[in-house]
DNA sequence: TCTTAAACGAGACGGTACGTCATGTCTTAAA
DNA sequence: TTTAAGACATGACGTACCGTCTCGTTTAAGA
């Protein structure tokens, strides 16, 4: 319905190629220096576009650099699959933290510090990416749950932030280093809890 | 010594009327309309201080920011201490949470975003904030480890990212909502964690 | 001829209603706001029309403002005929002189401003105001001249640029007010000359 | 007195050099294209001023571009003086009319159809320019006067009016050619008048 | 009746200049 | 030597119009 609306409405189409040219400029300014170096002008200026162009389609600087860095990065966290949900979860916590240590964990701390004065880059960042990463994890865990792995009666949604809030942390306020050993430590320490082991019998 | 050096030293000494003023006005700023609005000029203009002399003494926006927001936040997150350390815990997240729900957790956040590009900023929080309230936690995780309420082999530190960092991703991020139920939510699961249970004999 | 062509010119004929409502709009944002608030944009988004219409029939802002504004303005300064064709002048001035102070006069400012980066709209309103005008106040000199009132010699283009350039630098740069007092002591000096009288005999 | 506030007052003296390159970069842009390519930020670039700094001093457009041609037009149209009053009027009207033929008289309309928009443009041309100028010519007049070549009771700003609007309107509207011969054309129907001659006896 | 050419609305697009904001550096005179 | 005041270069902001350019629709003449 919406895609006939759209194909009758009058006036000159949206030029498709400029639209990718401002994505990709936007993505290499990102890659180089952050959400610090990114600025409108300069998009304008590698892309060829007009500034008033990129304006028409992007409300903000934060949702371009979303948008751009999401389109840019199709690939996320993947992770092959074992028989043990564990294992596959500690090693989906070691690929994003060592994603979080590299060029690309820079680039997502600027759009979440961006996202502070413009909500809709953070919303834009947790629909397109988060989301699509909480899909697979919530998968191993269910499974995992199913084998007898995790306790049947789990929070899934606390026991996702316990395990994967710290690689945020880590990546913005340096509170953790997200090596691979910690990320076993993190690991562990959720599994078994940090309760006394409750007294058999 | 160093107050000797500073009195025999030539010149005008610093007045500190115009320190307090700076940073007062600082707070006020960033507690009005957080980092968005506050800028080195708005505060010059508010203390009646001249950018230079801002200048001199802070290197960065963050830095300032931080400290008038230390300065003015002398009374952190404190609980009262019960015969629970669990219990205590549990509390301290509340509170903590409460803090992040309100006002405060908005210039929280508008320090960190700042932090991306001036790291020195998150360093004078982490160092000022951060710290005193991990002493806090650790002394009741250790106080609980003592009372056989946690673990004996504990990892610490790995233990608080588990519990705390929720906390930051649900600030910055809206990840979760920070409320009382979701904070009871997240401990009891780190607290008896996520592994099935171990059979009994 | 051009009727004929016109006429077995194939595809649709120009739409006359846009075409007024292109100039009545153009009208009422000149009467508003004078060249100021004049744009093609506007003219467009008031009208109804789209910005390749007008662009197809006026090549410039100055033209479409001029033709709005002569389109509006048939009555021009007309003044009812006595015995006097001094008194006429007189009169003609005067209320040229009125025209001149009203709103209407801005909007001739306007134009005129206009004209000089676009000299085909002063021509537009020389051809379509000024040589009407003058049509008329050479008759009036010429009946003048026969009735033995003005100087059989008259340089009557000299006598009209004497009479009316005031009125267009008073408009234009305030040097003078155009109030009948001051037309009076201007037509009365035209009229009988600065040189001192010739003596008689 | 403002002298002497002006010197005490606090903070860095406006920086005289700045000043006279952002004048030459707009005298040189107003005679290469007149108003028509005078902008702002053209004057900042040519005269490697911020434009903050220009817009600290001039508020307008054309108040800049007036005070940059009055700065760079010292020297005003000057005539010798002869024993005639007449013959300097007539040759001071035949300078000014060149001085209007040449690429100066582009920009002084330049100037005049910017004060459309911007009184204060005019305002500025008319005290710096006309003023300066109405007193030669008034000078002349009176000596003309005195001398016996003019009447009496002349009406002195009305006959300069009469004598020099019409340059404006050449200027402007090209209204008249402005050429030698028409000036004096003009210069003798005014002197004359229009009307018919007394009567001798 | 069908074709074809123009007029027309809508609106995307690359531009230019606008006037403003905040940055961080600098100069000056008083304290 | 510190301070308040404030000038300055820089660079990005977001906006307003400009004039050009597709688009698909509508209208009428000519084949």
């Amino acid at each position: 319905m919406s895609t006939a609306a759209e194909l009758h409405r009058p006036g000159r189409k949206r030029c498709e190629e400029t639209r990718e040219a401002i994505l990709r400029a936007a993505y290499h300014l990102l890659e180089e220096g952050g959400m610090g170096k990114f600025t409108i002008e300069g998009v304008a200026a590698r892309s060829g576009a007009a500034k008033t162009t990129i304006y028409r389609w992007w409300p903000t600087k934060g949702r371009l650099a979303a948008e751009a860095f999401l389109t840019s990065t199709a690939t996320a966290a993947m992770v092959p699959e074992t028989s043990s949900a564990i294992a596959d979860l500690r090693a989906h916590m070691r690929l994003l933290a060592s994603i979080f240590r590299s060029r690309v964990g820079y680039v997502i701390a600027g759009l979440i510090a961006e996202g502070h004065s413009d909500p809709e880059t953070i919303e834009a960042y947790r629909v397109g990416i988060v989301e699509r990463r909480t899909r697979i994890t919530r998968t191993i865990i269910e499974r995992g749950i199913a084998q007898g792995e995790f306790r049947p009666d789990l929070d899934v949604e606390a026991a996702l932030d316990a395990l994967y809030s710290p690689l945020y942390t880590g990546l913005l306020m340096g509170f953790n280093t997200l090596d691979d050993d910690y990320i076993d430590r993190l690991a562990d320490t959720v599994l078994h809890g940090i309760g006394a082991a409750p007294r058999a019998g």
